[in-house]
DNA sequence: GAGTGGTCTAGACCACACT
DNA sequence: GTGTGGTCTAGACCACTCC
């Protein structure tokens, strides 16, 4: 097979000897070596990837390890395995994945509109120091800000803003936003070919100011859900900060604990 | 092997035909004989269980599949792999373990002290209609309501209502709360043999009220995580039901989202 | 050294989807 | 029917822990 750094002459038999301070199991290897591919864009989001039989050729190693590695990643959303079609590789595009990482349900079995996203503006700014520790990119380095809305149905239920790495989100205006009637993540992926993978929320109680109160419809000081969220692609490198509020008058946010 | 219901004699070379009703892979019959042996106490938490050999020649599959199935089950934290060691019984008195389900965090900076569990009141009393359903069991069962605080060091965080079926959590009351110095499931562990697996959490944004106020030391109307928990034991048995407010000023619930 | 889980292989057969 | 992923087996060897 082919490995994934310098340490190749110290394999036989196609397997690392514990020397090796890169040591790592095969099956690691060739998530590695599939996550290439993955960012390389060889197989972009909703396509099928070659069927384990050809990885296994591809990289010299057996069907069994090359199951392994598309086990966990099938396990970490990045792949989607479809027993009698093939392999997938996730999409935000996909109507299951589209809300993915909102945890805010309606209360009751309330038969729910689906969430719509309403941009409301996007402006070239300078990253400010927490931006840039959130983003991991330099103070001041351009970034885009974005600020919009959540409406579940006609009420609105969350107002945001979010901040983007401009490198990455070259060419995204706000008229962009206002012609996409889909999640913000299946525009992104689209157009600029990002998945998310992961992210981590900080929640926080406070009360509405007077901006959250008018964007919200509800009166000043009413609390609401602080939600602070950090987006990870490929890599665990953050592509996406957003803070905003939620109301939970008639919704909650949901979380299974495992 | 031995199956786990009647269809045995549809089996052929330790396998089930499809034609079954309750087909199932082997791999998942092994998880639910483990299951069983765990309810039925045979294994203790932070005991080691049988080796993968021994539990194949028990059940007269291969090895292999035993390991699937432990590994799904270590996957979901009820075993716990150690390499060289065994496999063990998770449990709630291991360190790790201990505040599995607590998602609030200092904010950064702070080296916190662990938290500590305040017992304040424990009494008999009937299910309500909201208790029963979220505990299934039926309206005006007995229960024990136990109400407590959680504290960082000195800081009161967390303020509690817990409801439990007192059928499960039978000779529960105050001074053997207040003995115990480590975190309430490790009791419930301990003291009644009970494994929490899994819970949910419902999450608003509400403001302190005077009792809120008086236990959190916060003004009256200080918005605070409305936090309601319910948690499982093995197959989604709900046992607990909890609610409480948390204090979000120097912590924040930490959320990742996969 | 003995015993445990961890990795890797090779091969068989099953379940499912498309054509 | 053909090709895909899903299950199961058997056996080899590696890595770790404890005696």
């Amino acid at each position: 097979m082919m490995f994934i750094d310098a340490s190749d002459f110290l394999c036989s038999n196609a397997r690392m000897v514990q020397i090796s301070p890169t040591f790592s199991p095969l099956y690691k290897q060739i998530k590695e070596l599939i996550l290439q591919a993955l960012k390389s864009g060889e197989w972009r989001p909703g396509q099928v990837i070659p069927s384990e039989q050809e990885l296994a050729a591809r990289f010299s190693v057996s069907q069994g390890t090359v199951r392994k590695a598309i086990d966990e990643m099938a396990t970490d959303n990045i792949l989607i395995r479809r027993q009698g079609r093939g392999t997938y590789v996730a999409s935000h595009t996909d109507p299951r994945q589209m809300f993915r990482f909102l945890r805010l349900v309606p209360e009751e079995g309330t038969l729910s509109h689906h969430p719509k996203s309403i941009p409301v503006d996007c402006r070239r700014a300078k990253a400010g120091s927490e931006a840039a520790r959130m983003l991991n990119i330099a103070p001041s380095s351009p970034i885009i800000i974005l600020r919009r809305m959540l409406k579940f149905g006609d009420e609105p239920i969350v107002a945001d803003e979010i901040y983007l790495p401009e490198e990455i989100y070259k060419g995204l205006n706000l008229e962009m936003l206002q012609v996409w009637n889909s999640s913000l993540y299946s525009l992104f992926e689209t157009r600029f070919g990002l998945r998310m993978i992961r992210a981590q929320e900080r929640i926080r109680a406070v009360a509405a100011d007077h901006q959250a109160s008018e964007l919200l419809q509800v009166p000043e000081g009413t609390p609401l859900l602080s939600v602070e969220r950090v987006t990870y692609t490929y890599g665990d490198k953050p592509v996406e900060w957003r803070r905003g509020v939620y109301s939970t008058v008639g919704y909650y946010y949901l979380n299974d604990l495992t």
